[in-house]
DNA sequence: GATGAATGAGACTTCATTCAT
DNA sequence: GATGAATGAAGTCTCATTCAT
């Protein structure tokens, strides 16, 4: 029985869930203290700034996805319809047990102009999905092709996240996540298509 | 002879650029008061709050929209697709015109859940807007599917622009314009059989 | 049929109300404006400053009560008993006819350490008040005694006028106006008083 | 040893001084915090705004006159005459020791029309104030009577209070006792007439 | 390690006053 | 004479951060 025990991990997550929910600037570490019954003054014993909390923030999900989600893509004991059916179930889950969408779809557009900081991070974040959705649709498709393809299911699945929340409505997420199956299913674009 | 004198209109258009490129919350009075060269008080002769001045930007950018893209889409003299191209046109080469993506965009990430008079608006944005793009797919495709592929639009350009933002990359939201294009193309999914 | 028009006696009689009503230091420019019909900057063509205008409300009534009430402590036409009626009759019909009191003994509790300059007419007013009240009871008291008598019935009135503000109840200044009557029908305190 | 840090006491005590002297509008956050030798920010530390502060301060006053004030009006164990005069000495005390007057009396006027929440608490303790003073005079006079007499008692008081800090004069409270003690001293209204 | 008092910068807002029109 | 835009000082309040206990 592991001891609940106030400790950096634990702060992350509890940050992570006010982060996502309130934003950036508008979560104030009173209101992360509170959701880790912690004191203000007592979460700088563990992060030296809210900076540096909100990117400790940034790489814990960072990592976890990659483990998590991404990694699924790299398995190549399988198929690559699984694989991006994996993908799709894990982060749908994901996203569907918050109710607040996703905290680097609204950190890349609160803060990209006012933390460039956090904005790297962002990216990056976004580079491993977009890489690893590639990966996949390069089974199946020519590499240009599956990079567009890539790019556009991360950037579908962001807006359809935005949609879902502001709206409050699921089907947005699991049209896009449809969609991107069956662009997977489409033929490729062959180069050379003039046959009789 | 124009009037000299700063007037609501012009403190309303210097704000949405401020806005949409720092975020309601990062936003200072300060900063929107430079933006319009007065100074700080000088705007509480216009509007009486923070809050009502975005209110009254997110009003004018929704007109401006209603009347300069959404309404192509109800100009009946145009086939659906060239009504199609030239919403695609004209919405594209605004988001160009920015460097800050769309505002109501990071609007509905920032304050859907610390500002709810604003998700309120917001929401009725994106609802036109869906609807316009619904009306124009409507015109080849059953209502139900035009209904999909209307919301899924709208939600790929908002996933596209913040990426484009992100990544600072136009070829996101031409990408996804283009996808856009190509499902209208498609052939409708039929509902009915064609048995004798 | 007199003109209605702005001039400066408009303007105090309006301020009057306004600053007898909210206080000297809640009443803003804006609402003295609005009272007279008036835009903010207008006020500034007939007094300099808000302070300059609030010493012309305070000489305005100290005038109007030297003339409709003081003076008639020393109309010697009438008797003190007739006297003191009147005075009572006027200023309980002035201070029913507002619903806010006394504007001389607000100002007299609210400024008295932030505006000194107005405290020095406050005191003369309530001076002249006293004086009169003391002149009339002077024809049937000792000097000594009278004086008592006018000071106390003075402060007595202010103080009933503070409670039938706050409680909302005319009985106050009622009460405190038959009490003085009484007095005034009392015995007067003899020096030489030992008689069998 | 005694805490050595400030606390919610030790500021009402400070605030209860500058609000007495200056009045509620007049007073600045920054005016009380350097009363207690604070920074404006470290005061909503202890309450979250001015106007808490404010009701905090009433309270505080409030409970201190019906502890060490009103209660002598029910301490059975002494005289009507006895009680009465202690009252009196205690409270002469009171507003002798502070050059500002009474500070319910300031908040009366000043913020009747302009925050009401003050009104009511100011009202509830003008109210123990005159059943404190009702109860002495019912020992010797009918109730009606006595009812009477603690109003007017009260609102005596306050008026001499407010001539007092007006003209710099102590003895406009010292008449008002006299004059209360002496009307105790009174032959009661007599309702039945004492016939056989 | 935890507290919570204290800080001080900066946010939104009000308002008396000025002045060009 | 009247306007109302503009000012700038000052007010209330928030908050990330520090530090003695």
């Amino acid at each position: 029985m592991p001891k609940q025990k106030t400790n950096a991990k634990f702060i992350i997550k509890q940050s992570l869930k006010v982060f996502r929910n309130k934003g950036y600037h508008s979560t104030s570490m009173a209101d992360i203290a509170k959701a880790c019954g912690l004191l203000k003054g007592s979460l700088y014993h563990y992060f030296k700034s809210k900076e540096s909390l909100m990117t400790a923030v940034i790489e814990h999900l960072h990592n976890f996805y990659k483990k998590e989600v991404f990694a699924q893509a790299y398995d190549e004991e399988l198929g690559a319809k699984q694989k991006l059916q994996l993908l799709i179930d894990i982060s749908e889950r994901q996203f569907f047990s918050s109710e607040s969408g996703c905290l680097m779809g609204n950190l890349a557009l609160e803060t990209v102009s006012t933390v460039p900081e956090f904005s790297e991070k962002v990216k990056q974040f976004f580079q491993d999905w977009m890489d690893a959705m590639t990966h996949i649709f390069a089974e199946k498709f020519p590499l240009a092709q599956a990079k567009q393809l890539g790019r556009e299911s991360v950037a579908a699945i962001e807006g359809a996240i935005m949609m879902m929340r502001l709206f409050n409505d699921r089907q947005f997420l699991i049209q896009a996540h449809q969609t991107i199956l069956q662009k997977f299913n489409q033929t490729p674009l062959s180069t050379t298509n003039n046959n009789p």
